[in-house]
RNA sequence: GCAGGGGUGGCUGAGGUGGUCAAAGGCGCCGGGCUUAAGAUCCGGUCCCGUAUGGGUUCGUGGGUUCGUAUCCCACCCCCUGCACCA
């Protein structure tokens, strides 16, 4: 396609570039794909691979966009970059869309990899598309299933009966992360508690490691913060109460073993095991049993909810203290959680919440055992829980009473341990992860339940145990269906035994993923681990935040799991996270509503209170019908200009909002950009003075770019390369600078930058100046160091620049005294006596001397002698105090530089006349004899009065 | 309730180790130039006042520290995100 034609639809607008030609071209160069070289470094570059869905969506578009640019950059920097892609392919979307139209999940799935990788094919993005994986692979599944069976080798895999979310929709179950307020995150239907035999992984023995790497790595603070909630670890002490009269003993957790001797009864779960136990046959059973039944089939979140309302009944049962050997009543209540801590509380109303409402609500003595004063009134009646530290009182042994926080904790937790029932321990919220799925397109956990022995792994050499193809979707778990899957001989005696047939949670895909890329065609192996241990860890793991806590704690888990098993030696996955923000884009809103609607009302009144809708902007969303389609933008504007709208819109991290305006807008940039190399080509052959200041600026804004790109501030970086490069050049040129052999120069550090986010054109450039190969493929070269002499074309003409500026904003009122159109202006730079103020205040300033003290020093310089010095004195408090702490760095240097300000204007004064359009200009030094305007008063050094005429 | 992150000019958004901040850039808007014209590019303007480079009022609200604060301290209000009777 031609650069200048129009395309035949002329309602489009169209690409000046053909972008696929230039894809096929980088696909035949093979110049993505990453190898080892000796003396470079490397760089690994991930996005969070996509689950194929049929349709690549902004929010793709925008996450690779990210990626893109970075591995590109690293690229032309010399790294080895791995920028890898691939599919996170098993999952329920694919098998319940094969229950609803017919078909089989492996062709849905691989027919929506089809088109979704077509698409992202489409925008240009440098993957090394040879090392492409995808989940439901055998080769790859294999290899989870391997980890699998030296997990249960190891104990970190096991199975157990236990109560678990089962998601009535899904026919599943789901793992505690993967229910959110009580509802499945895939389906949002209800979850309830299921007593069955299911397989787990022991994230718990990494819980500590976990929590403390969270110091190491580059993650946002959200994200951390979200995974210390989720670890939740806690510590306290672990208590033993012997109930009496009986062989039993009932543990509890506690977080405040300094309120041990303020217990007034200890609580069970309805669920725990012992509850049952301790009024079974007794007049309280029946109690329980209703308890019991409300609570147990209540979804967990609807009993969370309804724990505000205390419920409990007496076991008619006491515990014995375990210091004091008091008679405690042991309660059953609805508020205690079976599954987190022992399932048993010890209950201290006088300083928990909770426990005050319970002795509340059936009239149980309430115990002060802490002062929150040192020295405060131990009888004082408690209106509410005081649940703050405090100093221990009212204890019935010695030694304890004045004790405080940490100290009485300790001395209680002593007690309890020299009196052997009680130990300090450490609880963490964080649970086993419920691995099992009853659910068919996933990875087949690798066991066989024999009769005689039992569970027994499936042997290494018969893996992978592939997914059979005869099974029916619709009535439970479709596994159950193939007799062929079903029926297998036991591997360690031989006798007909049967499969597990659960599989896998679809995370476990996810947890490794990123290893299998840095080796993905080998065969022999999972990875080699040098070539892991090379690449690894990921430098630049984009992605969105939803995965906060389920992935990023799950392949946190299985990088460690992994290291002990030998395989490789890295300890944390990622070093670098960046959570893109959401794609939204303006919906109608209904204010008095405050509700968003879908963009089926725009325009017409809100539907439920009739007032006028106005506009807001809304996470992109079918539900709201206000989605931008990728692929329709890339066919009016071209992938260049949909990547740049997506830099430039946002900054990477933060929610960017979809505006049609605005990529017009940047297409238009584009285009503009698209006529550069032609601009810049047909420059004359005339040298100047002004391309000394080009190439100082051209330094200097490659210098921005890489400072920009090296904290991935992507949004700086394409407003260097697309933006400020322009308005420089356009700068050049009205200085008169027309030099086609530094337009060369320029573009051949400009294209480099140009091709970190929009590669297509960017080579249109490379060819256009009549390079060789292709620019993504090419390193930078880096320019020289800037010379004193380029930086102080930099600072002339910034002072200029400044004379300019400020002699306009005063044009208009100065004319206003004239009466008419000024015809001239007189500069008057400032006498040079301010400037050495200037100067030596700042060295005495720079020197560590207080502003305050100057006056005193200036009242002995030779500038202040005379009979000026109360003039110059009131000078520097009035005018040059304010303005010394103005000055930046460079205009300090400035002002010690030998940079004579007249000179320096006067080069420029044909042209600030021109701009101002004034028939004449005149440099002069303020309170010389050139100096007939009897202004030099308002000069500052570096900032002239000017005077019109 | 707890934790993390925020509140900046018409919108968006940078800065935030106190002075370079009336506050970048983008969008929008206004004016000029160019053009047969439109579009695009280019130039200028865009808090208020002002017979000259200055003054006034601004960075959620109210106080405070300082020669000086969008930037530091205290209190409060509001928004987002997550967790939540976790013992």
């Amino acid at each position: 396609m031609s650069r200048t034609t129009v395309g035949v639809k002329m309602a489009k607008e169209y690409s000046p570039v053909d972008e696929v030609a230039w894809q096929r071209k980088w696909n035949e160069a093979q110049i993505f794909e990453c190898g080892i070289r000796e003396d470079r470094p490397k760089f690994y570059c991930l996005e969070m691979y996509p689950y194929p869905s049929g349709k690549m969506h902004m929010g793709h578009v925008r996450n690779y966009s990210i990626g893109d640019a970075v591995a590109r950059y690293k690229r032309m920097m010399g790294f080895d970059v791995l920028y890898p892609i691939g599919f996170d392919s098993f999952g329920m979307p694919a098998e319940n869309a094969a229950m609803d139209e017919g078909g089989h999940p492996y062709d849905i799935t691989e027919r929506n990899m089809a088109s979704i990788t077509q698409q992202i094919k489409r925008m240009g993005f440098s993957y090394d598309w040879k090392r492409q994986l995808k989940s439901h692979d055998p080769r790859y599944y294999k290899w989870n299933q391997y980890y699998f069976t030296k997990f249960y080798e190891q104990g970190l895999a096991y199975q157990e009966y236990a109560p678990v979310n089962w998601c009535e929709q899904c026919e599943t179950v789901l793992a505690n992360e993967q229910v959110k307020a009580g509802r499945c995150w895939r389906c949002n239907g209800p979850v309830v508690q299921k007593e069955m035999e299911q397989w787990f992984l022991n994230i718990n023995k990494y819980a500590q490691e976990l929590l403390d790497g969270l110091d190491t790595i580059a993650f946002p603070e959200n994200v951390k913060s979200l995974q210390r909630d989720w670890l939740g670890r806690s510590e306290g002490a672990e208590i033993t109460f012997e109930v009496e009269g009986k062989d039993l003993n009932i543990e509890v957790f506690t977080t405040r073993p300094d309120t041990l001797f303020g217990v007034t009864f200890v609580t069970l779960a309805p669920e725990h095991p012992m509850a049952e136990q301790l009024v079974k046959g007794t007049e309280y059973e029946s109690a329980w049993q209703d308890l019991y039944d409300e609570v147990s089939v209540m979804a967990e979140f609807d009993r969370i909810r309804d724990m505000k309302k205390k419920k409990g009944v007496p076991s008619g049962c006491f515990a014995l203290h375990p210091l004091t050997g008091e008679r405690i009543p042991i309660w059953i209540g609805n508020f205690v959680i079976a599954s987190y801590g022992t399932g048993a509380v010890m209950a201290v109303p006088g300083h928990d919440e909770r426990d005050f409402d319970f002795a509340k609500a059936f009239d149980i003595p309430i115990r002060r055992v802490l002062v929150m004063d040192e020295g405060g009134d131990a009888d004082a009646p408690l209106d509410s829980a005081e649940t703050d530290h405090g100093w221990m009182v009212n204890s019935p042994l010695e030694g304890f009473d004045g004790l405080y926080g940490e100290e009485a904790m300790k001395a209680v937790t002593n007690a309890l341990e020299i009196e052997g029932s009680g130990k300090e321990t450490i609880n963490w919220k964080i649970r086993p992860w419920l691995i099992s799925r009853q659910r068919y397109w996933g990875t087949p956990i690798p066991m066989i339940h024999c009769e005689d022995c039992g569970v027994v792994a499936v042997p290494e050499q018969d893996l992978p145990v592939e997914l059979p193809t005869d099974v029916a979707f619709g009535q439970g778990n479709p596994l159950e269906t193939s007799e062929a899957f079903l029926n297998v001989d036991c591997p360690d005696c031989g006798k007909a035994a049967r499969r597990e047939t659960d599989t896998m949670d679809t995370f476990v895909d996810s947890s490794w993923y990123f290893m299998r890329f840095t080796d993905a065609l080998n065969d022999e192996k999972c990875f080699d681990a040098d070539v892991a241990n090379h690449f690894m860890n990921v430098d630049f793991y984009c992605g969105g935040i939803e995965h906060a806590q389920m992935h990023l704690i799950y392949a946190r888990f299985y990088t460690k799991a992994l290291r002990d098993l030998g395989l490789h030696s890295i300890d944390e996955p990622f070093n670098e996270l960046l959570c893109q923000g959401m794609v939204n884009s303006p919906a109608p809103w209904c204010d008095s509503c405050q509700l968003t609607l879908s963009v089926a009302h725009a325009g017409s009144p809100c539907p439920h209170c009739g007032s006028e809708l106005s506009e807001r902007s809304a996470k992109m969303s079918k539900s709201l019908g206000n989605t931008v389609s990728p692929g329709l933008m890339i066919e009016q504007y071209g992938a260049d200009t949909v990547r740049l709208f997506i830099l430039f819109a946002a900054n990477p991290t933060a929610g960017m909002d979809w505006s049609d305006l605005g990529i017009a807008s940047n297409h238009r940039v584009m285009i503009q950009m698209a006529s550069m190399p032609d601009k810049l080509l047909g420059w004359g052959q005339s040298p100047s003075p002004m391309d000394t200041w080009m190439l100082a600026r051209l330094k200097q804004r490659c210098a921005e770019f890489q400072q920009a790109m090296d904290v991935f501030d992507l949004r700086r970086a394409v407003e260097i390369s697309h933006y400020d490069l322009i308005k420089d050049i356009n700068w050049y040129t009205r200085r008169g600078g027309d030099n086609a052999e530094l337009g060369v120069q320029i573009l051949k550090s400009w294209t480099h930058l140009v091709s970190v986010s929009t590669p297509h054109l960017a080579e249109e450039w490379w060819q256009q100046i009549g390079m060789d190969g292709l620019v993504s493929g090419s390193e930078f070269e880096h320019l020289p160091e800037m010379t004193n002499e380029e930086q102080s074309a930099l600072d002339n003409d910034t002072v200029l620049r400044s004379v300019l500026d400020s002699a306009r904003r005063i044009k208009d009122v100065a004319e206003r005294h004239l009466d008419g159109p000024a015809q001239s202006a007189t500069i008057v730079v400032s006498p040079q006596w301010k400037r050495t103020m200037a100067v030596e205040a700042l060295d005495f300033i720079e020197q560590g001397g207080s502003v305050k003290n100057f006056v005193g020093h200036l009242s002995q310089m030779d500038i202040a002698q005379g009979e000026r010095k109360g003039e110059i004195i009131g000078y520097w408090g009035k005018k040059m105090l304010p303005q010394v702490f103005k000055w930046d760095d460079a205009s300090r240097a400035l002002l010690r530089s030998s940079l004579d300000e007249v000179t320096a204007l006067t080069n420029g004064s044909d042209f600030i006349a021109q701009e101002l359009g004034l028939q004449s200009i005149q440099v002069v030094l303020g309170e010389s004899a050139d100096d007939q305007t009897g202004r030099a008063g308002g000069s500052m050094p570096l900032a002239p009065a000017i005077v019109y005429a």
